[in-house]
DNA sequence: CCGCTTCGTCGAAACGCTTCGACGAAGTCT
DNA sequence: AGACTTCGTCGAAGCGTTTCGACGAAGCGG
């Protein structure tokens, strides 16, 4: 393995030169940067990565800290990473990924505080997440995809779902639909402050309450037999619902299943919306699921840059931003039968 | 940031000692032990990985190198995850998940000669990988999880598909099935040469022939569309088929969908049985799937644990082995209706 | 044509750790 | 009791970079 002393005696200039070359951090005139990138070509020269970190105290290296639970990672949360990866290569760091769990957070201060990463971002955030402050004692610049409850002095990424539940309803209202039922994710996920739970329940009853409807909401399981359970406690909640707007994209197909073993159809009978979804997701369902599809790979590309940006650039400024979720109609919406003028049978 | 120099003259010892402490290389005596360790504790010292990855010239990570496509992780590769990463922080090492795709041979040329790495993990191997070259050039430990064609001089864990299909094919015969398709993936994954889909094909055509029964075998898009059309096919060649052994677990829902579809039950008319399959997916449709459950996190862990073994101990064994998938009964399997005694209607 | 920048390069000192050889102080054997 | 091993510790030499101060050589205005 060739080091920069061997570029250097190949080349017959000092090992600082070869590094300039390397670096740029000082002007090089043509001439010799030729003779250096030659020699470096010839050794098939490759800069040792942890000398490098040593001296210069930066790794190049982005953590991209997800939990990883037993359900895997759904087409969502996987376009973050690719999203990541790609602008993290952009702007010439590596990112690697830790799955870390909830149980490791002294291997969390561990790894923050071995100086291996130069900043991380944080996905699935909760609403007080301590991870956030062992990440902030040890100093290490940090992007969150999603938000805590206090937002003011952090850098984030977020769906907008304020936004995203709005015009969910709006296009079920639009559609004459007056009954919705809201499944979200499970009590005990509400209860752990997992903020997209909590965001769209708020802004669910908000969107209803302000088209005069009667906001109804149940927490499901993540799991089909848990959508299955929320669907039937819908109807004991509201018998006459013609729409179900889900949170829950592992409920969603129990959801599906309760509905058809009903003999309901999907949309004649009961609409269905799918919210922050995939379209990979959405078109595995039969019929193909009208979703609000979810920002996935520009969020993990914008952490990654404003993470750059602040490592790079000297300002320490902060980042805080919100996409919405596309609204992409597909076959599990329409108008309810019952109400309106389309084909008034049963 | 407290550096070694600072521990070893708090606790009045040389720097060398507090080395020999933190890494067990030299005996310590108690004493000398417990005022370095008390020394640490004050100071909240960590050792800094670069300058220890510089010196002993191993990083102590880890890398699980997974092509990430816009699909994302089924649970089953998912459970790889999680099992190497335990595994790997049980022997003291870090796990890094880099998201290397097809087109970044000369990334992973890089990754892997920038002494970064002490080992890898290569997931979703193609019978030719050239990802597996480059590694090797790089003189960087390898382990597989699946197998190139020529598996004499590699290490590898994965799954023993023969027994699987074979296995699968008996449960299905078992029951009375005789005409049985099975649904592959796509014929481009098949002609890029993707190990499990080469080997489950043969493994179906001898479980088939070895029952006396013609192996019908269906390529499919992996997606519900592709699910659908393949079920269209298999209908086209073998119209009076009872039973679907299906490897693509994007394609099973499009496989349900238009049996449902087409009137027919599950697994009244069609047996279904979806191989390589987790748990949690199979319990998204309805009925939940009869299945062959794939060893996930078991194979993370053994690919793992033989990695690190290759690189702690001396010994440059080379570690073989295969784990079959287990056949877990659910709801979509069941005796044909048309030729056995259950109920012989329509 | 003389001081003054600017340019391009060099040598040497870090960076924070591991590891090697050395060396007293004990213990062991004969 | 002397010659030999351990045992526990130390000092110093790296590991392969980056980065800082220095310094000749040009280039420039006056």
């Amino acid at each position: 393995m060739a080091t920069m002393h061997d570029v250097a005696r190949l080349a017959q200039v000092s090992v600082s030169t070869v590094s300039y070359v390397l670096t740029g951090t000082r002007p090089i005139s043509q001439a010799t940067r030729n003779k250096v990138l030659a020699a470096m070509a010839q050794l098939d020269y490759q800069p040792n990565a942890m000398a490098r970190g040593l001296a210069s105290r930066r790794s190049r290296i982005l953590g991209l800290l997800m939990p990883m639970d037993e359900r895997g990672l759904g087409a969502t949360e996987t376009a973050f990473v690719t999203g990541a990866a790609a602008a993290a290569s952009a702007a010439g760091y590596h990112l690697v990924l830790s799955p870390v769990g909830g149980g490791d957070l002294d291997d969390l201060r561990r790894l923050a505080s071995q100086r291996m990463l130069d900043g991380v971002v944080l996905m699935e955030v909760q609403l007080a997440d301590e991870r956030v402050t062992v990440l902030q004692e040890a100093g290490v610049p940090l992007v969150l995809i999603g938000r805590t409850g206090d937002t003011s002095t952090l850098s984030y990424v977020d769906i907008d779902f304020d936004q995203t539940v709005r015009e969910a309803v709006a296009h079920l209202v639009g559609l004459g639909h007056r009954r919705i039922v809201y499944v979200n994710h499970s009590a005990a996920t509400l209860a752990t402050g997992y903020g997209p739970a909590l965001r769209t329940r708020d802004a669910f009853t908000a969107a209803m309450t302000g088209h005069g409807l009667e906001p109804v909401m149940i927490a499901a399981e993540d799991s089909a037999a848990g959508g299955r359970a929320a669907l039937a406690a819908a109807f004991a909640q509201a018998p006459e619902l013609t729409a179900v707007l889900a949170m829950n994209e592992t409920a969603i197909f129990g959801i599906l299943g309760e509905l058809t073993g009903r003999g309901l159809s999907v949309p004649d009978d009961v609409s269905v919306v799918s919210m922050v979804t995939s379209p990979q997701v959405a078109e595995l369902a039969t019929p193909a699921l009208t979703a609000m599809t979810s920002p996935g790979s520009a969020l993990g590309r914008i952490a990654i840059e404003a993470l750059t940006r602040h490592l790079d650039g000297p300002a320490d400024l902060r980042h805080q931003q919100l996409l919405p979720c596309a609204l992409e109609i597909r076959g599990s919406t329409a108008a309810p039968r019952s109400r309106q003028p389309v084909g008034a049978d049963k």
